[in-house]
DNA sequence: GGCCCGGCATGACAACTGTCACGTCCTTGC
DNA sequence: GCAAGGACGTGACAGTTGTCATGCCGGGCC
């Protein structure tokens, strides 16, 4: 009987993959969180085999979590189940020590599968995804680069990303050029949507 | 027994939702499908009774396809379940004729009370959601106003905005204003995101 | 030590943006 | 018929943004 820990922020989704993953005589979901923060504790307290992670969640994002969890619950794997394909979160999670990588719109019924080979220490990677990540390739943004361009995101001026930051307002211009540059964008607001969607922020 | 169509772009999703509700004695799902545009056919072929609809679909969104099912299939009621509980969609969907909106972060067990309520001819609304829809109100936009602001979306310059909507510059950036004005932003970037967060595009 | 890279900053310039005043066409409603 | 309001346009102006040159400081690295 595989032991399985659910982390996912929308308590709907959750119960609905619980109900999914039950269906099957060898799985059993001993354990379900909605915050980042709370995986390591329940994946520990309920012996899970296999964690299914949601990558957006409060508290700790989902690779964060699989980071915390293979350094300090060995027995434990991870499967990232995200809404967004986005290159940077497949690099990422595996870097961080995940074993699986899975869209939400891949077929229901190939999940439980997932599951089985992310146990038996098989890799699962959406191929698709594996060969837009190796286009897009690692992030060009430097640390103050990636910061610039979040705050950015919230719409203000650069006056006010300069406040937020605690920079001058001609430092957070080079930023936001050098990132409008390597984004290959030609508008700040672009740009943002680049790195957003290729998984850099 | 309760007759169900689900209709999400997320087959992982979907496919949970499915067992999740099939669990229920009186519930069952008769239909699946992945578009808002295959929908109406969908419930008609299938006698559904409730139609469990996404807003965010391809070929057409839950709203409109709720409209549609209005229109075309009296003998069955929708109950929106999205993830985004965004005041502008709540109403747009009460106009189209749904009969609930429920969060996808209401907790699971709510969800098949929810569905029965609807077809009982109840209305089940997130009373949340509902105060912060009346806080908002209707979107102050117009048609034009909102059509450049979507377009705005993407992050280009007025000028690539002007061709992609057929206008001139100058028309471009009176609209621009006026939006930025009625959303009470400061900057284009911040009068689309507060749009989009009011459910306004 | 010398070199490169990143973080941080300034100043200057062209381009773009947001605002405003003003004007023309339609359509809708009284 | 005419007022009201939205769509569309022009022109002008101040303010903001994106780019570039240039500089200083610190940490790796050979």
């Amino acid at each position: 009987m595989i032991r399985l820990l659910l982390a996912d922020d929308q308590a709907l989704v959750r119960g609905a993959l619980a109900a999914l993953l039950d269906l099957e005589p060898d799985l059993s979901v001993v354990a379900q969180v909605g915050r980042g923060d709370e995986v390591v504790d329940a994946a520990r307290d309920a012996r899970a085999d296999v964690a299914l992670l949601d990558v957006e969640m409060p508290g700790m994002d989902g690779i964060a979590a699989t980071a915390a969890l293979t350094g300090q619950v060995p027995g434990c794997r991870s499967l990232i189940v995200t809404t967004f394909g986005r290159p940077g979160y497949l690099r990422r999670a595996l870097d961080a020590g995940a074993s699986g990588f899975v869209v939400k719109d891949t077929p229901a019924e190939q999940l439980a599968d997932a599951v089985r080979r992310v146990h038996q220490g098989l890799r699962v990677v959406d191929p698709e995804l594996a060969v837009a990540t190796l286009a897009v390739g690692e992030s060009p943004l430097t640390e103050r680069e990636r910061e610039v361009l979040t705050l950015a995101e919230r719409g203000g001026t650069v006056a006010q990303i300069a406040r937020d930051a605690y920079l001058s307002e001609g430092t957070v211009r080079n930023y936001l050029s050098a990132a409008i540059g390597k984004t290959g964008a030609r508008t700040r607001a672009e740009a943002v949507r680049l790195a957003r969607e290729n998984g850099w922020l």
